[in-house]
DNA sequence: AAATCTTACAACCGCCACCTA
DNA sequence: GTAGGTGGCGGTTGTAAGATT
């Protein structure tokens, strides 16, 4: 991990936002020749940032396959559901919610869902019932988890019914493991040439689309060849223009026996 | 229209674990 | 064993844009 061969850059750095070049120049820069030593790649990359800053910028922002916009129903159950569980854990929870950083979902937490766990009406009742069980705890949870106790939300049901699925799977299929859960998701685009070029595109039939243009959706399938409780899950785009859903450029790499999120996702398919 | 407040999120900071010399 | 460098993580702050007064 750790090495002290990289060459020591004695710059002062500037801070700040970054600027529209310099995002050029770390995205060019990363995707021909990879970011291999983080502290030297400011100068190899003719950046005036520090190396950290420069990681941050890549995993943050520009690293591609990344979902930018609002966090869908299915998400913020899943923030939750594993922020219950695991507490503060960002980087593990971003690990099952691919296209998704650490920070973006700390964001999310701080400015959104914290706020309705907070809140002392039972309006939330969902959020508050999960935050008696976090590590971090809130002036309210004790009253709010009364509340909940009470009258328990078709929400909070929802989110136990995902999070004994996610437990149950875990325990068996995972349990001696550091793996993830939760599918993981290759971007093809990731590795494909085209996207070397165009990071902000994707192809949709015979014309590059920019991203910001198309939703994510996410879908499951069941396969012929995939055993009884075994689907397939993917993600792609959804293009708004024409109304259709291009998943041409998004691949899939995972099995996801998951059968009672069918319904939490946007899309059901038989392909059998 | 201007001033002020609120919100979302980008970015920084400090700490820690790990690695190498 | 220790010092120094690096990467990763979580907490916190800063900033810009939108909402409200």
């Amino acid at each position: 991990m750790a090495t002290k061969t990289c060459e020591k850059p004695k710059l002062t750095h500037r801070k700040g936002l970054w600027s529209p070049e310099e995002d050029e120049r770390l995205r060019d820069y990363i995707l021909q020749y990879g970011h291999g030593c983080w502290s030297s790649l400011p100068t190899k990359a003719g950046l005036q940032r520090n190396g950290k800053s420069c990681r941050l910028r890549w995993i943050n922002y520009l690293r591609p396959g990344l979902k930018r916009g609002a966090f869908s129903e299915q998400e913020r159950e899943i923030i939750s559901a594993l922020h219950h569980s695991s507490g503060n854990k960002w980087s593990q929870i971003a690990q099952q919610l691919p296209g998704r950083t650490d920070n973006e979902i700390k964001n999310y937490w701080n400015s959104y869902l914290k706020k309705n766990v907070m809140k002392p009406e039972g309006k939330q009742a969902q959020s508050s019932t999960i935050s008696t069980k976090s590590t971090v705890s809130t002036p309210n949870s004790q009253e709010s988890n009364n509340e909940a106790s009470s009258s328990e939300s078709v929400k909070t049901s929802q989110l136990r019914r995902i999070e004994s699925s996610l437990e149950s799977h875990n325990s068996v299929a995972n349990r001696e493991s550091n793996q993830s859960y939760f599918p993981k998701i290759l971007f093809t685009e990731w590795l494909s040439s085209d996207h070397a070029q165009n990071p902000n595109t994707v192809q949709s039939g015979n014309q590059m689309v920019p991203k910001e243009n198309l939703n994510v959706v996410n879908i499951v399938s069941k396969h012929s060849h995939l055993n009884e409780e075994e689907h397939y899950f993917d993600s792609g785009y959804h293009h708004g223009l024409n109304n259709s859903t291009t998943y041409a450029n998004v691949g899939f790499v995972d099995f996801v026996p998951l059968a009672e999120m069918y319904s939490d996702f946007d899309m059901y398919n038989d392909v059998v």
